[in-house]
DNA sequence: CATCAGTAGATCG
DNA sequence: CTTAACTGATCTACTGATGG
């Protein structure tokens, strides 16, 4: 039976949280904002309510910005913590509507429809509107909702009318749904990629289509131009991802001040590995790859990495490998550092044959 | 030639 | 009047080395 997926996408979700919380800010722009620390408005939003977007506020926008655009707004620093557990109140519901649930992120999740639905789209139309209304109702929280026969599609649809959208794209429609939308509105297309398709002067989805597969693969390599290919086609086999494990854990903070000086980094390095590892150690999760990163003040990015023959047994193992590759980066970097981060990744992976045998040969 | 390690780059919110 | 401002987390592609 051809596949029926849901997406849901929470509308401005951690302004609307906020929003909630404040009432007497009805109808008042609200920006949602990480603050770095670094002077008093540094720092970028994260989401903006849409009365804050009617007047060009925008996530990923310095908060500087965010405020000549909207000097009368209420500027809040975000709460990860709280919109997480919102998060997962909401998308438990979802459980109830479909055969199963993948949580996208802090505010999409989609739901596979197929067998409760037995692929009629009027019923998953039944089902997804009542989990509409039941959000709405229960949270106070708008959400779009988008039904296709892919997790592809339906994302595409979830956005195509917001807020409190609903959007259904049918088998027999998928074609001339997709053709009129720009380039961008597919996963993965982002301003870089943008800017490259417009070069070939290619702005909508059926310009893409009319790509050959060659030529798609010779511009973006083989895994992206064969995505593209299909994706400018709506086919999408790719299932829902249940259990969907995160592959590295990483952490980046802006620095009070610039600096090249190890020896000015390396008490909050620690502080920051010795939390990397109580987090990492806590879900039982052991890794082998460790990497630092470095933004200089011209805001270029530098990373120094090394992987383990056996998973890190220690945060102060940790902590010693992390300064060793902030020392080699340090050394290297040709302007101060503004930015510094830690990854690690490479969890539970299997031992390596090849050093099994440097045991024994 | 397939795989792996190290690195830069891109996306998204 | 014009310009610049600029977080944090994650995934993925590219490149060069290495072993089968």
């Amino acid at each position: 039976m051809p596949r029926i997926v849901a997406h849901v996408d929470m509308n401005a979700f951690f302004a609307a949280i906020e929003q909630n919380a404040h009432p007497e800010w009805k109808n008042e722009p609200i920006v949602v904002c990480v603050f770095s620390g670094r002077t008093l408005d540094s720092g970028v939003v994260s989401s903006a309510s849409y009365d804050a977007r009617k007047l060009g506020v925008r996530a990923g926008m310095p908060i500087v910005q965010a405020k000549q655009l909207c000097a009368k707004g209420h500027f809040v620093p975000v709460n990860h913590t709280l919109y997480g557990q919102i998060s997962d109140q909401i998308f438990t519901r979802l459980f109830a509507y479909g055969d199963a649930v993948e949580m996208a992120s802090i505010d999409e999740a989609y739901a596979d429809l197929t067998q409760k639905t037995q692929g009629d789209y009027a019923h998953a139309e039944r089902l997804m509107r009542e989990f509409q209304q039941k959000i709405q109702k229960e949270f106070n929280l708008g959400c779009s909702v988008g039904i296709a026969p892919n997790k592809l599609l339906a994302k595409i649809a979830s956005d195509f009318q917001k807020p409190n959208g609903f959007t259904i794209v049918k088998p027999e429609s998928v074609q001339s749904f997709l053709d009129p939308l720009p380039v961008k509105s597919l996963l993965g297309i982002g301003p870089k990629t943008e800017q490259q398709l417009v070069e070939k002067n290619i702005h909508t989805i059926a310009q893409l289509r009319a790509c050959g597969a060659g030529e798609l693969v010779a511009l973006f390599g083989a895994a992206r131009g064969q995505y593209f290919f299909h994706a400018s086609r709506g086919i999408d086999e790719s299932p829902l991802e249940t259990n969907y494990e995160k592959q590295q854990r990483s952490s980046i903070w802006t620095l009070q001040r610039d600096t090249q000086d190890w020896n000015e980094l390396r008490a909050l390095v620690r502080e920051k590995a010795l939390e990397l590892w109580d987090e990492t150690a806590a879900q039982g999760k052991f890794f082998t790859q460790i990497s630092v990163v470095g933004v200089d003040i011209a805001l270029k990015q530098m990373t120094r990495s090394t992987t383990l023959n056996v998973a890190c047994v220690s945060s102060e193992q940790l902590f010693s490998e992390v300064e060793q590759l902030f020392q080699s980066l340090l050394s290297n970097a040709p302007l101060p550092l503004r930015r510094v981060g830690l990854r690690v990744g490479g969890f539970a992976s299997p031992p390596k044959q090849k050093r099994l045998n440097e045991f024994f040969g």
